[in-house]
RNA sequence: GGCGGCAUAGCCAAGUGGUAAGGCGUCGGUCUGCAAAACCGUUAUACCCCGGUUCGAAUCCGGGUGCCGCCUCCA
């Protein structure tokens, strides 16, 4: 399997620590505003490096984080007028919610900075003691220049930055480009005790500090939204590796930006979209194959036109599914290989999701009796993919259903067409496609 | 200004040296009381432009043009 290592700049073979087992950190988000599709976007990159990896044989460990402690989301807070801890449950429960619908599979843990307060003290601590962090009034600072590898990950130069640089000032700081790792506390805010007195952690530090508590010092993946490269992630690098003088992580997965308009959808810019709002108007299915047909290194445009595009290819998987509804069989090596293919370069879940059309034009063309082999082979893909097909359609709806569409039949023999029109329509309006076919009727939940 | 990425049909999107996947849409057909769906077929002499390398390039090299991201909080 071959990953795009954005620290290396190259696709590199995939090669874990410990054989058979992977460790993963993704970035999932800072809670101070509603997730969107962006957030979501990347919640899915990381869902199908845990379901694929899954599917190789690996043991997975995967950790999405939340940052529930940092500037923004006590301004958030203060803003709404609210407990900044009520905000952040607030915020992290929206997500969990989207995530649950959009059948993300649930990392083996979503850390939380407050939780790990601890860990953050000890490693800056840590940093102190090496010389890379350094105290003024309650505040330690991280020394960027002492830290040479500085700038690697994201391939700036530290004399460049500094040019087009809206660094903040800080009077403080030693150098602009230093960072806090543990700002004292101000009046009215939250705290936590301390070598250096009341404060709070950085922004940046308690990545750093609960991926190698999970991980190891040294792990597998590190991942996030591309827009994390920099400063965060270099910053993460720069706290974990100065403390442990150890890579922090072998490779660095990155996924690409979603746009509207051809701009970054992004609080800032007052243009996103709020991913349970568009849970409302979309099968969470097709907002997966809406997201999926895009590789996730390529920026990738929002609008409603695509969402309508996706909605309208899940319904010919759907239907595909559907009408086959019961075939039995295995699923077919030679096809899975075909779909290990595309996905070990890189995910290249489009072409995948491409094969996966492939495979159903295949399916109608093969005799009923290897339908089901297909079907089979489909449905495993699909469910690698994480795409979330009900297979247990209620018995009782089922049987009702018979019986209303035998008699609906025997109107059609009679040439009764008003009333059987009239049934159909009724059984739309409540919830129930019908179609008459050479086979017979069939239905399905709309 | 620095760094990175992208430019493929009406829309979306794969493909990184061997002659253009796939989806949506369109059009035609099969089926059909009608409807819907499904199925079959159709839809880029061609991959932003100009040069070059090669038997051969969307794919490599050079030069343009346009767009986006990061350099400040952001998935």
């Amino acid at each position: 399997m071959i990953l795009y290592d954005t620290l290396s700049g190259k696709k590199k073979d995939f090669k874990p620590i410990k054989e058979g087992e992977v460790g993963i950190y993704y970035c999932g988000m800072t809670l101070q505003e509603a997730p969107h599709v962006g957030h979501m976007r990347a919640a899915l990159t990381a869902d199908i490096l845990n379901r694929y990896f899954e599917f190789k044989g690996y043991k997975v460990k995967l950790l999405v984080n939340f940052t529930d402690i940092d500037d923004k989301v006590l301004e958030s807070a203060k803003l709404e007028g609210k407990d900044f801890r009520e905000l952040a449950s607030f915020y992290e429960e929206e997500y969990t919610r989207a995530s649950e619908r959009l059948n993300i599979q649930k990392p083996a843990l979503y850390p939380r900075a407050t939780q790990h307060i601890k860990e953050i003290i000890e490693l800056v601590e840590r940093l102190v003691e090496k010389g890379f962090g350094y105290e003024v009034e309650g505040n330690v600072f991280f020394r960027v220049r002492k830290f040479k590898p500085y700038g690697r990950l994201s391939g700036k130069k530290l004399d460049e930055l500094h040019i087009g640089a809206r660094v903040s000032v800080d009077e403080m700081k030693q150098d602009p480009l230093d960072f806090a790792l543990w700002k004292a506390v101000k009046p009215g805010e939250p705290y936590w005790f301390s070598p250096w007195g009341k404060g709070r952690p950085g922004w940046h530090i308690e990545c750093s500090a609960m991926s190698t508590h999970y991980l190891g010092e040294t792990f597998d993946i590190h991942g996030g939204g591309d827009d994390l490269i920099f400063p965060h992630h270099e910053n993460e690098i720069a706290q974990a590796e100065a403390a442990t003088e150890k890579p922090l992580a072998n490779y660095w997965v990155h996924n690409a930006m979603l746009t509207i308009k051809d701009e970054k959808m992004s609080k800032s810019l007052q243009n996103f979209i709020p991913i349970n709002s568009l849970l409302e108007e979309y099968d969470p299915n097709a907002i997966r194959l809406y997201l999926l047909q895009a590789h996730y290194r390529r920026q990738l445009n929002y609008n409603r036109e695509m969402l309508k595009q996706a909605s309208s290819g899940w319904e010919h998987i759907k239907i595909f599914l559907e009408r086959t509804r019961g075939y039995e069989g295995k699923p077919i090596a030679s096809y899975l290989e075909e779909f290990e293919k595309n996905m070990d370069d890189d995910l290249g879940t489009p072409g995948a999701i491409a094969f996966v059309f492939d495979l159903i034009s295949k399916a109608n063309e093969v005799s009923k009796n290897d339908t089901g082999d297909y079907r089979e082979t489909i449905y495993l893909i699909l469910g690698t993919l994480g795409f979330q097909i009900e297979h247990e359609e209620s018995i009782a709806l089922g049987e009702v259903l018979d019986k209303i569409l035998t008699l609906r039949s025997d109107l059609r023999k009679e040439g009764n067409y008003k009333m059987a029109d009239k049934i159909r329509v009724v059984l739309l309006e409540a919830g129930i496609a019908i179609e008459d076919t050479r086979d017979g009727t069939t239905w399905r939940v709309k």
